[in-house]
DNA sequence: ATTATTCTTGGCGTAAAGCCACTAAGTTGC
DNA sequence: GCAACTTAGTGGCTTTACGCCAAGAATAAT
């Protein structure tokens, strides 16, 4: 029976083509976030082609059914394409889809938010003339391809809404950095200053650094200060409360 | 120049047939959740056909390009068809998509999670039979169809990861409920035992409950309870810190 | 009435953040 | 060399919100 139901399976995947069907269009899209000087910057790319010609976009595109593995393999491929890097710190936002958002059709795009450390002498990216840093909030201020709008900004929202709980601006930085280079990253990244100590006490406390000697302060002048870098698994770390909350 | 572009890409998309390029295959699912008797359950619908005919799996299925505008509407469609209700609470979880997951060919699925009270006396599900709420450990420990183990546990961490630090757990319930309820929700839920005093402090100070009178406490023994229904817009309330962190 | 049961509140301890000022250790300028 | 400046790091108190236990309040069963 189990058997004879195994032939049955067979027979019908035999049969089964999926062009039969028609599917709606899906795409992965990436939000790269950085610093640069200190300020948040998103990665975008001018479109080629149609539809949206001209259009500033996120980077993404089709599923490549040959090439990817995987929904996350897909993503981590369209970010090594422009970037040159691969994913330091890549997670799943969410995902939209209707029928209206592409002209093509139904169309479904599975969006990513990547951070990363900008290396300024890397040239990978910036001398490409339609691919650019831009400053977060000319990106958001701007008219971008399709939705890329909302998703844009739905993936900022999630960049800041984690950072009140976890560590997640360490992934902008090159290791070794200090701890006053880490608050500047949250501070930017969450738009408002925080408080020194706790933020200390908050980090320190949380043991998931590793103090790997001291230098100069970046600037030159002042009292030395110690550099750390990021214990393996610290993106699994939440805090149980959040950070920022005060007058 | 700008009309020019209109009609070349016009004359692109008049051009463009989707169905010249091989799509993966979109379906959306849905782990709705509810309490029957205070213990935690999970929908599952027995599959009749190919393929996994015969496996226990969450309500879902393809996205139906001509009758959905967007995902959102096609997991509420799917719940609707299933229950009967229209969702009180639905709540986008993470898409997951690969070559493998599904013997058709490269898919991907949309996962929601979905929040219900139980109707005791509503008739539309338990008397299929080939739906039903299963309780959720006995759902978890069987072989589901494709990966839908994984999603359901993915679905049910959502769950438990966000009622540490919103009132979720109030759309399982039907209003008017007491917070000794709402209490018991929440430990059902989490899984551990709550402290009354911080509970309610935390509730009633979050300024999310109308009280709506009194009346005496499930069981009929005892002293009357105050009654609460859940304010407009309290899904979006989060609390600066987790419960249920106490030794 | 007394007891059992359940809801509700008081009061204190503790963890972790906010706040602000002070100390520490360097560089620059005279 | 020494003051002035700059940046890193700490001390110590306040505030917030949760943990914990136990007392009080209102009702039903006996």
């Amino acid at each position: 029976m189990a058997s004879r139901d195994k032939t049955d399976e067979q027979r019908f995947l035999d049969a089964y083509n999926p062009q039969d069907y028609l599917s709606p269009l899906v795409t992965v899209d990436v939000a790269i976030f950085t610093l640069i000087d200190g300020r948040l910057h998103v990665l975008l790319v001018q479109r080629a082609n149609h539809p949206e010609r001209g259009r500033w976009a996120l980077p993404g595109g089709f599923i490549d059914a040959g090439q990817d593995h995987s929904l996350a393999e897909a993503a981590a491929r369209k970010l090594r394409e422009k970037t040159g890097v691969t994913a330091p710190y890549l997670e799943q936002v969410c995902t939209v889809g209707d029928h209206a958002r592409d002209p093509r059709g139904w169309s479904v795009t599975v969006l990513y938010m990547a951070l990363m450390a900008h290396a300024p002498t890397a040239a990978f990216v910036d001398s490409v003339a339609d691919t650019r840093w831009w400053p977060l909030a000319d990106a958001l201020a701007q008219e971008l391809a399709f939705d890329h709008q909302q998703l844009l900004a739905a993936a900022r929202q999630r960049l800041s809404g984690k950072t009140a709980y976890t560590v997640l601006p360490v992934h902008t930085l090159d290791p070794p950095f200090t701890l006053t280079q880490l608050q500047q990253a949250f501070e930017e990244v969450l738009g408002a200053p925080l408080e020194k100590k706790s933020f200390r006490r908050r980090i320190l406390g949380a043991d998931i650094l590793d103090e790997v000697g001291e230098a100069p302060p970046p600037g030159g002048r002042g009292r030395p200060a110690a550099l750390f870098r990021a214990k393996a698994g610290l993106e699994d770390h939440a805090f149980v409360r959040v950070v920022g909350e005060g007058k």
